[in-house]
DNA sequence: TTGAAAGCGATACCAC
DNA sequence: GTGGTATCGCTTTCAA
């Protein structure tokens, strides 16, 4: 049997009136002890848990933020829905989930929008200008994780973004290759449009150019495994080899360690640096030693809850946070704390 | 500024009743042609969109299915998200997601029953038989995906799960090695009293003993990257080798042939076999050829959503779903459809 | 501090 | 087919 239980009963059961049930479930209400105790007891016998559905009504408030993102398969994003959600749900927020290809975001913001969210984070996804506008004047803010939005919708400001420094992180790495001695330095783009994209590979070039050592070849990967490969056995079909590789994320660069030695028998690093970006799991890279600029997923999604909040209550209007990034070496030895259930 | 259109307002401007235009917006309400497209004009004009909240507070249906998971790590997690949603999605339920320590199952589920969701999905988390049983009291269906639930809540018929066939599946290993001429064949645990490692155990241990070949040698990994590679350690720490090993995921299955091949030297499969069982996407392998069973995260959630479905409408009691398993070969030749973006 | 009463924005049932 | 009205479960004035 299907029990429902609200207010009016605990009320009736408590002897007191439905208002004060309610005052006893909203947090710094008034409420005198006595009456709270009682009201206490009744739900408690009762099993009764307030209505959130009935209270956003009223509220125009749902607690409820939309996360819509593409293809999970690169690691990065799991570990932004990870962390994300556990940090909103510390915050008394929830997570409304959507999956949409690239090209179908604008048909899943409608659904959204009916849901009443307080807010929307897109990841790997960009939104269309209009529907950027529909959120702004629906009072939704929107924040883009890892991707800057389009210049149209900046214009307008109606969306926020949180990236981190792709600009620096690109000079960083090709001061370390040249500082490491390397001057064939090839580069695998991602998708060629993303902002991560462009800001990564300008930085890039802006440091080779003025060391008067160009990038020595180019690939485009399209941030996906099989694009990596195919531009990983471009990059080093003829004779002269690049000695050193620039990949503009993670999951591609593992895609370009399984070609270089897997069917053309490199060692990496010792035949040719490998240089990757992003934050994924260790279980991502294996057996792998990779240096990788880091974009911190934990402060990516903080900035991303800060500028929720503040958003929501009206604090701020939209504007562009940028984290700030680091080199690292990871290899294969691994420190004790990942776990995946199985 | 904020613009909140009702349907009342579109009623206005429609110069029709606003329950014409509820009607407008119910699929299968009766609706001339011509009021109807009064009410789209109208509608449009005001960017009129229903409010989910109102419709699920009246119709007590929320279409809003929770999704509730442990840590990500073991990419069959995020394809189950993925999967999951997209078909929800198709038919117009929507996905809340909560992430949580198994531990803490419990108190997340009282959020989760405020939110008047249709159903809750679990994976790779278990619910304590008393919360069980406040679902089945709110008419709340649950279905477990990947994990039965306890004997205990079994007997309530509180609770679904739909798993894969995990004893023909470990059966299956143990036939394939001796057939293979192994002999020395060595088995790593996932988390010990789990469903999905109690039955491929025991499937595995049957054809063994039967075969007057019993398990080499057992370690346990707990389901976890580093737990697995302790495990392997352990396994091939004596001069006399395993030589073969059945991992209890593929998760595992990855930290153990890191361990062989780069700290120990071995090559897999030449001198050792290894088998997994799961099904991830091929950017987790990478370059890793690996036996697995493979248990469909497509055919898992597709059978969880018509469970839910059946069992909103109150079609059918909880029950088990058990899905067939297959054993393939997996090798590092990729055929071109994984996208991952960055 | 407390209770009565007015909505929040939709659906459902009712006569017409 | 259509419009009026009660209702869903809660928050929020407003008097008392």
């Amino acid at each position: 049997m299907k029990t429902v239980v609200t207010s009016q009963q605990v009320a009736k059961l408590a002897l007191v009136s439905q208002s004060a049930v309610s005052r006893t479930f909203t947090p710094g209400a008034s409420v005198s002890k006595e009456t709270r105790k009682k009201v206490l007891a009744a739900a408690n016998a009762l099993g009764y848990r307030p209505n959130a559905i009935a209270r956003s009504l009223i509220t125009r408030r749902s607690r409820i933020i939309a996360l819509v993102m593409s293809y999970l398969e690169n690691q990065f994003y799991p570990l932004v829905i990870e962390k994300l959600s556990q940090l909103l749900q510390r915050q008394g927020y929830h997570v409304l989930m959507f999956i949409s290809e690239i090209d179908e975001v604008d048909g899943v913001l409608s659904e959204i929008l009916q849901y009443q969210v307080d807010g929307i984070v897109m990841a790997s996804v960009t939104l269309s200008t209009g529907l950027a506008n529909t959120c702004a004047d629906a009072g939704v803010p929107v924040i883009m994780i890892n991707r800057v939005p389009d210049i149209s919708a900046l214009v307008r400001r109606a969306t926020s973004s949180v990236t981190s420094d792709n600009y620096q992180g690109g000079r960083m790495v090709a001061q370390l290759l040249l500082e490491r001695g390397h001057r064939r330095i090839a580069f695998i783009a991602g998708l060629e449009n993303s902002s991560t994209n462009l800001e990564r590979e300008r930085g890039f070039n802006e440091v080779l150019s003025t060391a008067g050592c160009p990038a020595f070849r180019r690939a485009v990967g399209h941030y996906s495994f099989e694009g990596a490969e195919q531009a990983t056995r471009e990059l080093f079909k003829c004779a002269d080899r690049p000695d050193a590789v620039f990949v503009a994320n993670d999951h591609m660069a593992i895609a370009a360690m399984d070609v270089l030695r897997i069917e053309l028998s490199l060692s990496v690093p010792r035949d040719v640096s490998v240089i990757g970006f992003d934050d994924i799991p260790q279980a991502a890279w294996g057996s792998y030693s990779l240096t990788t600029v880091i974009q911190s997923v934990q402060d990516m999604v903080s900035a991303t809850v800060d500028l929720l909040q503040q958003q929501i209550q009206g604090e701020i209007d939209p504007h562009n946070v940028v984290i700030p990034c680091r080199i690292v070496e990871r290899n294969s030895v691994r420190p004790a704390q990942s776990v995946g259930l199985g």
